[in-house]
DNA sequence: CCGCTTGATGTTTACGTGAACACGTGACCT
DNA sequence: AGGTCACGTGTTCACGTAAACATCAAGCGG
């Protein structure tokens, strides 16, 4: 804190020599603009400057306008952490989550951060990454805490518990991708209904039984597709193959897939999401596996590019958009109403979008 | 001092008899734990909690002990609104951008969260959605303020002069998208490097001259994508095509392919993303013109997905991460020397990663 | 034994804002 | 006309924290 400030600015004090800043040296660096200068310069109290900041009735027309051209004439800005101090409140939810990358994550906290915006709501990113995870104890920890209301969990709940970032007793959340629906208030996508649908649309086109590629155990996301996949099979009584393990990443869906081309009898694979398909598709192409002729492929999630895949994919589409919308309504309600305890599961629908991997078997 | 408290709040918990209800920390106790709170429990003053709370030195080990024990009995958290008040800070850089849907920001972002957290910030994410700017508008500005010490702008800078979104004088600012290294610090991908080694390299496997989807115009790294696409052709003499003119979607990529595919003395296609290099190798695909065979296909970016394409793309290799870390260092530096006016452009290196979609022309 | 230093702890104060209240003025009602 | 009421504006104070200063006890050399 060396006090070299070269008071480049416009100097709200130096009009006059009120106070005697040239003599005390140890005084006041002003860097910002408080009400108290607005109310100087326009003449008027602090507490009208705070009216009219707050578009408060009870300020004649002209005072106003004399408060509007200190303020622009002096580059106010209202000062967010006093603003936060007085009410109590940051207007602020916290996102927690691993990854942006992955294509549901981005796509959810864009939407998040869209709608809490329009609630007045700003978007504090926690990432927490694990090859990170001793900085990120560093940062949060010694600085303390979080400034934020709310916070929305974007990951299986058990893992933060492991984690080194703890949520602050006292804060609203709200989780995602969990089955904590007991103890938390979950906003999800259906997962075990969109594999569902995955798995029957191609049972319906003929398909004996449905291999399926899986995503990491520690999403739950990942873990329900899995369960619907098996369940499903089970119900129609069909064999239930041992599946595949991936990661999410194509590279893992192309691992699957060679595995799989291997195997004479697999007509159709469901893969836990569109990336770990493109892998298949890639795989399935290089042993000369026709998809969907030879196999068809359904994927999850829907992306921007599945329907440029070759071919154009078959799969479940998530509404991320909608899971966005939720979570804010959902958390918003909870700071509101102040109900931390009102745990559930919201889920939002899927829906089958059938393009040209997917066909009846033996073609 | 004190002739009446009103005890007009909206006490939830606490019926009456003063806060030193301690015996009884079930239920829903005050959310507001506060440094006061924690001295009365522990039998010091509020000074030394917060000496503790902050680790400095000057404090016993016992009172120590019997801070941090009142603390945790309490589950006092520091109150970031009144510290930030208190210091004139907030530890937190906003990062304005249009949508965490396009494959760069995101890791972008990623990158600088995580850095940021790394250096004891936190970052507020400011969405500039053209399609509900009103309503971003609407949040913002009434509420006025962004509580942010800095700001990453991860956009061209002049569609900010035209958004609702006002940079709050004397906050700095680092900008990604934009050519205003004279205005602003400036850190990118060298897209110009990037893109060069793009062309020169299809030129070099022998193919006369190279076709070009862009990216929006909005976007100045697609503009200097095509500005470095035109000027290696221009100084190796080859004929200039007329640029097609995408939006970094598949989609448009696709729409691109499939004019392309109607030209026959076509052999090479640079795609100012992979995304659009997909939507290519898909036109292609249908209007089968084999890749690379009759024509070769570079993208940019290096996604992911990149190498599982059909086939496996050729592209330019972006270090997201790399940009994300010199964003934050910067606005970092920035911030702590108090120095907003250090212009220049900081450019990342790329690197060219060949794979199956390039090849000699005349296969 | 005094006075000075050192270190641990308490007290005061200010950060910027806005709720609650006080004040003053003019209009309206009886 | 007197009273009251609405309204514009000013004053006081507290929010939680931490710097600056004050206090107090113990140690220590002269």
């Amino acid at each position: 804190m060396d006090p070299d400030e070269p008071e480049g600015r416009v100097a709200p004090t130096t009009g006059g020599a009120g106070r005697d800043g040239t003599g005390v040296p140890g005084g006041r660096r002003k860097q910002r603009v408080s009400m108290a200068d607005v109310a100087e310069l326009a003449g008027v109290s602090s507490q009208t400057v705070s009216r009219v900041s707050n578009g408060r009735p009870g300020v004649i027309g002209s005072t106003r306008e004399q408060v509007l051209a200190a303020m622009r004439e002096l580059g106010y800005r209202p000062n967010s952490a006093a603003r936060a101090l007085r009410y109590g409140r940051f207007n602020t939810i916290g996102v927690i989550l691993f990854s942006l990358s992955s294509t549901g994550s981005s796509r959810t906290v864009e939407a998040i951060a869209t709608h809490a915006a329009a609630e007045g709501y700003a978007i504090t990113l926690i990432p927490i990454d694990v090859a990170t995870q001793d900085n990120v104890l560093g940062a949060f920890t010694r600085m303390g805490e979080l400034a934020v209301d709310a916070v929305i969990v974007i990951m299986e709940i058990h893992l933060l518990d492991t984690s080194t970032v703890q949520l602050p007793p006292g804060v609203h959340v709200v989780v995602v991708d969990s089955d904590a629906g007991d103890r938390y208030c979950v906003v999800d996508t259906d997962q075990a209904d969109g594999a569902r649908k995955a798995v029957r649309h191609l049972l319906d086109l003929g398909h004996r039984t449905v291999w399926h590629v899986t995503g990491p155990e520690s999403s739950y996301a990942a873990q329900r597709r899995g369960q619907a996949w098996r369940a499903v099979l089970a119900e129609a009584g069909r064999p239930v193959p041992a599946p595949l393990h991936g990661d999410w990443s194509a590279e893992s869906g192309h691992a699957a897939g060679l595995l799989l081309a291997e195997v004479p009898e697999c007509t159709a694979v469901f893969a836990a999401n569109d990336q770990m398909a493109l892998g298949l598709l890639r795989a399935f192409h290089e042993r000369r596996r026709s998809v969907p002729a030879d196999i068809s492929v359904v994927g999850f999630d829907d992306t921007a590019d599945a329907p440029f895949f070759i071919p154009p994919l078959t799969t479940v589409h998530q509404d991320f958009a909608e899971v966005g919308r939720r979570c804010v309504q959902r958390v918003l309600r909870q700071i509101r109403t102040g109900d931390d305890s009102r745990p559930g599961t919201d889920l939002v629908p899927t829906r089958l979008v059938v393009r040209g991997s997917t066909a009846p078997p033996g073609g």
